[in-house]
DNA sequence: TTGTACGCGTTATCAT
DNA sequence: ATGATAACGCGTACAA
C-alpha cells in the first residue's frame, strides 16, 4: 500500500543527516538534547518502524531464532512451542516457527526457508532428518534437538529418558496386579518409540511375564490408532486387563473405543497414556500417564539456544519423567 | 559459525560474473547453456542459499505473510493456523506465525516485529486489538481479520454467524424437550461470546421460556471454568437438564465436575459445545457440538490475502456453521 | 551473451 | 556534535 517510512524521511523531516537519526535509534550518546527531542517526535508522527532486513544485512545477525516444528495443531508440540516462547522473553532473540509434517522433503524445505531467513539459530522438534543432515546443520551454526537423541550431538539434545518413563508407567500396572497389558506403540521408525516399546519390554521381563507380540500395536500417534488398537484386540479375542499407550492422543482412541463396546475404564480395564497432555487432566475418568515436561523442554531448549549464541556453556540437567498417576488405573483381581 | 556463501563466491568459484549468476538463479534467458551448468553445479557444491534480507531490500517485498494467533497452544487457533498454511502452499507466499497471548500490549508488540519484517499483508486471529488500530494497519498494507467483525472492514473479517450457531444448538436441546438449559459463556467483552449469548436467549424466547440468569455462568473459555460452572450450579442447588457451553473445552470441563458428581452424560444431562475441536469426535460420549469449519476458515482467509495482494476481487462467500449432533445430547422426559 | 554499476535501508567509520 | 560515505547481498538497467 503505502511506502514504509524511512530514516531518510525522518532526516528530512527533522531537518538532520540519517546519521543522526541512526545515532539516536541506536542510543548512542553525542547528540545534543533538543535534536533528540525533534527527532522522536518525528519518529512518533511518522509512525516510523526500522526495517529489519536492512539491519539484518548490515549487522550479519537477525536476533532470530527459528523453530521447525511438526504441527502446529499437535497438543504435544504446541505445548513445547509454548515454553520456547517462554525461555526466549526478554532474550532480545524471537522465536520463529515453521512446520515440517513429519515428512523429510517438508523439513527440508522449512529448513532452507530458515536458512535464508538469516536465522542466528535453529531448533528442531522431532521430525524425521536423517543425522547426516542434522551435523552438516550443526556445523553451520548453533542447533538444538528437542525430542531426538543424535549420536555426537549430544550436547544439542534434549531428551527425556523414554525407556524409564514406559517402564514406570508397565511397572505401575504390574504393581496393581496387572499380567495381560497390552501396548499401544507408535511408529516403530521413531527411537523414542522404539526405547517406550523397550521400556514395556524390561518391566515385562523383570516381572517374568512373558511378552506376547500379540498385544502390541503399531499405531500412529493419533486416536484413530488408538480405536483400532482395540477393534483388533477385541475382534481377534485377545484378553488384557490392562493397556499402555505410547501417547496419550492413542488412549483417548482406546478410552472411546472400549465405550463403544461397554468396557469400564478403570474397573474392567486400566489405562496409561504417554505425555501428560493438558487435556488429559479433564479426561473421562482422568488419565494416568507419564509426564513429560513439555513447557520446561521448550525452556530449556531456548536456553541451552541462548548459550551457544552467546558462547557461553552450562551443564545439562537432564529432565526427569515421573508418572501422574491419576483414575484411570486400578487394582487388578485374578 | 561458518559464513554463509553468497553469489559472490559462486561468481569467483565458477569464473563468472554476479550478474550472470544472478541470471540463473532468476531463471532469466540469455545465458549460455555451459555455464549455467557450471554455475548449477558450483551453487550446488557450495550449498549456496539466497539472502532473504538482501532480495527482501532490493525486490520491495518479502513474499511473506504474517500472522498474528493468540495462543499455539491453543487447538481453536492452531486449527485455523493448519489452514492458513494449506491456503498458501504453492502460492509463493509464505506465513509465518508469532502470538499476542489475548494482550493488547503483546500483541501490539508482535504486529510491530511483523512490520519491521516487512511482512506484505497480516493475517490476526481474534484478538482484542482496538478497532482504530486495526483501521490504521489496513491502510497501510492488506489485513485479515478472523472471528471478529470490524465495521467498516466488512471485506476483510471472515467471521460466522455466532447468533446462528448458538441459536441452532439452544434449538436442539429445546426440541429434545429441555426446558432448564444452562448456559457457561465465554468472557462477555468478546463479540462473538455476546453473539452466543444472545443466540441461546433468541431460542429460549421463540420457545416462550422465561430466562433465567442464574443458569448463565460467565468463563474463561478453558476447561476449569466448566469445571467451576457446574460446582456452583449444583452447590446452589440450581437445577438444569442441559448445558450449552460456549466453547468445548468448556464442555470438557462440565463434563468432568458432572462425572465427579455421578451426572451421568447424556442420561442425566444434555451437553452441548461450541467450535467442534479434533478432540469432540472423541470425547466421551462424543460431543454434540456447534461445527465451526475452522481449517476452511483459515484456506479462505490465506485466499482471500492472496487475492488483496494480487488486486483481484473475489466475492464473499460465507462459511456455514452447522450442529455436529453426537451422543452428549438426548431426549428428556418431563 | 556477458559484465559494470547503481540502489534498496541500515549501521559504522571516517572526516569535519 | 554532526554529516558524508562505504559497506552488507542482491536484482537489474545499461553498456559492451
Amino acid at each position: 500500500m503505502t511506502r514504509n517510512v524511512t530514516i531518510k524521511d525522518i532526516a528530512r523531516e527533522a531537518g538532520v543527516s540519517i546519521s543522526t537519526v541512526s545515532r539516536i535509534l541506536n542510543h548512542a550518546p553525542l547528540v545534543r538534547e533538543e535534536k533528540r527531542q525533534k527527532v522522536l517526535s518525528v519518529i512518533e508522527q511518522l509512525g516510523y518502524q526500522p526495517n529489519a532486513s536492512a539491519q539484518n544485512l548490515v549487522r550479519g545477525t537477525s536476533m532470530t531464532v527459528g523453530v521447525l516444528t511438526q504441527d502446529i495443531a499437535s497438543p504435544f508440540y504446541s505445548e513445547v512451542a509454548r515454553g520456547i516462547e517462554a525461555g526466549f522473553s526478554g532474550s532480545g532473540y524471537q522465536p520463529i516457527f515453521v512446520n515440517g509434517h513429519w515428512e523429510v522433503q517438508d523439513e527440508t524445505a522449512a529448513i532452507s526457508a530458515l536458512i535464508r531467513r538469516q536465522m542466528d539459530g535453529i531448533i528442531i522438534l522431532g521430525g524425521r532428518l536423517p543425522e547426516t543432515q542434522l551435523h552438516a546443520l550443526n556445523a553451520r551454526f548453533p542447533i538444538m534437538m528437542v525430542g531426538r537423541h543424535i549420536s555426537g550431538l549430544e550436547e544439542h539434545c534434549l531428551h527425556i529418558d523414554d525407556l524409564e518413563g514406559a517402564y514406570l508407567a508397565t511397572r505401575h500396572l504390574l504393581d496393581l496386579g496387572h499380567q495381560r497389558i497390552g501396548h499401544i506403540a507408535g511408529i516403530l521408525t521413531h527411537t523414542d518409540v522404539v526405547q517406550r516399546f523397550a521400556g514395556y519390554r524390561m518391566a515385562l521381563s523383570e516381572a517374568r511375564i512373558p511378552f506376547d507380540p500379540e498385544l502390541v500395536y503399531e499405531g500412529e500417534f493419533t486416536e484413530s490408532s488408538g480405536i483400532l488398537a482395540i477393534e483388533r484386540w477385541v475382534s481377534s479375542g485377545i484378553h488384557f486387563s490392562a493397556i499402555f499407550a505410547a501417547n496419550d492422543q492413542m488412549a483417548y482412541g482406546a478410552r472411546l473405543a472400549l465405550y463403544r463396546r461397554g468396557i469400564r475404564v478403570p474397573e474392567d480395564v486400566s489405562l496409561v497414556g504417554y505425555d501428560d497432555l493438558p487435556a488429559s487432566r479433564f479426561f473421562l475418568p482422568p488419565l494416568t500417564t507419564v509426564h513429560q515436561p513439555l513447557f520446561e523442554m521448550g525452556e530449556k531448549a531456548a536456553h541451552c539456544m541462548l548459550n551457544q549464541l552467546r558462547d557461553q556453556h552450562d551443564p545439562m540437567h537432564p529432565l526427569q519423567v515421573r508418572l501422574s498417576v491419576r483414575e484411570s488405573t486400578r487394582y487388578h483381581h485374578r
